[in-house]
DNA sequence: GGTCTGACCAGGG
DNA sequence: ACCCTGGCCAGAC
C-alpha cells in the first residue's frame, strides 16, 4: 500500500474536481470544505498549480473559480484558456472573467456526498 | 526546524 | 465599488 503515502490532500482535490459536471463550477473554498479541510482554499489553488503546463489531463481544472465568481488564473497565465474552456461548456463569462456563481455553482447533494465517501475515500 | 509563499476568503474602512 | 488587513493551512526551502 505504498500509494497511501502520497499527498492525500492533493488526491482529494483532484478526485472531487473530477466529479464537477460540465458547465458547472466550484469555488476554491468550497472544494477545501468538502474534502475536509475548511479554510484551505489557497492550498486547492496550489494543488492545481501543480498540474503545471500539462493541462492536457483528465482533470477539469477550469471548473474551479474564486468565491467572487471570477477566474483566478490570469495571474499564472492560464486565464484566457480557462475562460475559453468554460465558454465551450456553455458557461457565460464576461470580459472581466466573471460569471454568475449562483447559476453555475455546483454542490453535490447528500446522496452524492455519501457515495463519494466510499468511492473517493474508502479508507474512511 | 523556522520562515515564507500563495490559481483564497471575509470583513472593515 | 475599491483598497487594505488579517487569517487561513499545506508545501517548498
Amino acid at each position: 500500500m505504498t500509494e497511501t503515502i502520497t499527498s492525500d490532500f492533493r488526491d482529494k482535490v483532484f478526485a472531487l474536481i473530477k466529479r464537477i459536471p460540465e458547465g458547472k463550477v466550484m469555488t476554491y473554498g468550497q472544494v477545501a470544505l468538502l474534502i475536509g479541510s475548511p479554510g484551505a482554499a489557497r492550498q486547492v489553488g496550489m494543488a492545481l498549480r501543480g498540474l503545471g503546463d500539462d493541462l492536457d489531463n483528465d482533470i477539469p481544472w477550469q471548473r474551479v473559480i474564486n468565491a467572487q465568481g471570477g477566474i483566478s488564473t490570469y495571474k499564472v497565465g492560464t486565464g484566457e484558456l480557462q475562460k475559453a474552456l468554460l465558454e465551450s461548456e456553455g458557461v457565460v463569462v464576461n470580459t472581466e472573467g466573471k460569471m454568475d456563481l449562483k447559476k453555475y455553482q455546483w454542490w453535490p447533494d447528500e446522496e452524492d456526498k455519501a457515495h463519494a465517501q466510499t468511492a473517493l475515500f474508502p479508507e474512511l
